[in-house]
DNA sequence: TCTGGGGTCCTAGGACCC
DNA sequence: TCTGGGGTCCTAGGACCC
């Protein structure tokens, strides 16, 4: 039998939770985002097919999506019930005899032993349907990087299959930020190069593309557009390496008292976070996005490493100190590292 | 298009040491 | 005196993903 890597994906996640608790809503479009007011800031968390039909999508500004598609339906974030719809997806997938490395709420890979991996994604796709009422996608691929990018072509509700031999017959032609891992950044990057298709990213040389872009990140880019992936689908669990607050204020804050204390704020939120994971932190590290957008981080380390609120907080002022620019502020966060 | 919040990983540059 | 070269650690910033 041979092994297959399976990504399994959950169809507009959080727009099709929603419809579930409010059934009066299928067929309409649904925009999730924010605290479900789109004049205010804030931006989409999904959107249901029929709002992207009219050009809505992850990361769209509310305002936006609104002059798009003015007779959607706008609902605020409710995090505990999409993790409780997550919780089912991932019980069902644990049904199955295969390793199940979690991606995110609505997506894992699932390591299997078969020779018909299409049947297999079929009784995943129906067990999944009788445990959450959720429709979702199933990628096939011979390693993780084929399986995810399979998915896309399997959406909605499919099942799609990418091996060595069909790699550049299906992606071939494509742009470079097709892959798993480039964005606009690095293509428009990969352009100036007068790389543009993940065929041509493919017969670069890996050593002239780390000149331009790093020694460990050009020999990835080219692994990449090869369709290589030597990652194995693990079931570790998972261990972060820190924990973060951040927010975006309605009304940017003109007066640094009114800083202050919203960082002190958030360094205490950001400790019971880390007095609950129980490891202890190391560093502090604020992060302060001045009007229009012009974002800056400074850190701490702490000197001896702490779960003591008392001391992130205090950690988290000392890097505070550190910001010299007084212009209005849109945005605070604090974050705190664990030990590597 | 006035651009969230939770993360991860990589790179560049400076400090410091031998 | 006006200046090597290699290695490592730390910090800030950037890119990306869900």
């Amino acid at each position: 039998m041979a092994r297959w890597v399976l990504h399994v994906d959950l169809d507009q996640f959080i727009a099709a939770v929603e419809v579930l608790r409010h059934p009066e809503l299928r067929g309409r479009p649904v925009v999730v985002g924010g605290d479900g007011d789109p004049t205010k800031r804030g931006v989409v968390s999904t959107a249901s097919y029929e709002a992207r039909v009219h050009g809505v999508h992850s990361g769209l500004p509310l305002r936006t999506a609104a002059r798009r598609c003015p007779d959607a339906v706008f609902l605020p974030v409710d995090r505990e019930v999409y993790e409780a719809a997550s919780s089912q997806f991932m019980a069902a997938l644990r049904g199955f005899d295969a390793v199940v490395e979690v991606l995110g709420w609505d997506e894992a890979f699932l390591a299997v032993e078969t020779d018909d991996p299409e049947t297999t994604a079929d009784e995943i796709r129906d067990r999944i349907r009788a445990a959450t009422d959720l429709e979702s996608t199933v990628g096939i691929g011979q390693n993780k990087l084929q399986a995810k990018l399979a998915t896309g072509f399997g959406k909605p509700a499919g099942v799609f299959r990418i091996t060595h031999e069909t790699w550049f017959e299906v992606l071939g032609a494509r742009p470079t930020d097709a892959l798993w891992g480039i964005g606009a950044k690095t293509a428009k990057r990969l352009k100036a190069l007068g790389i543009g298709t993940v065929g041509e990213l493919a017969a670069t040389d890996p050593s002239a593309l780390a000149a331009h872009v790093g020694p460990t990140t050009g020999p990835w880019l080219v692994r990449l557009a090869r369709g290589q992936d030597h990652s194995p689908v693990t079931s570790a669990p998972y261990v972060p390496r820190s924990h973060g607050r951040e927010t975006t204020f309605q009304h940017d804050l003109d007066d640094w008292e009114d800083v202050r204390r919203e960082v002190a704020n958030l360094a205490r939120k950001v400790a019971k976070d880390v007095a609950d994971d129980g490891r202890d932190t190391v560093r502090v590290i604020v992060k302060v996005r001045y009007a229009p957008f012009i974002t800056q981080t400074h850190g701490r380390t702490l000197e001896t490493p702490t779960t003591e609120a008392s001391q992130i907080e205090t950690a988290a002022l000392a890097a505070l100190a550190q910001f010299t620019e007084r212009r209005p502020v849109r945005l605070l966060g604090v974050r705190t590292d664990f030990a590597r």
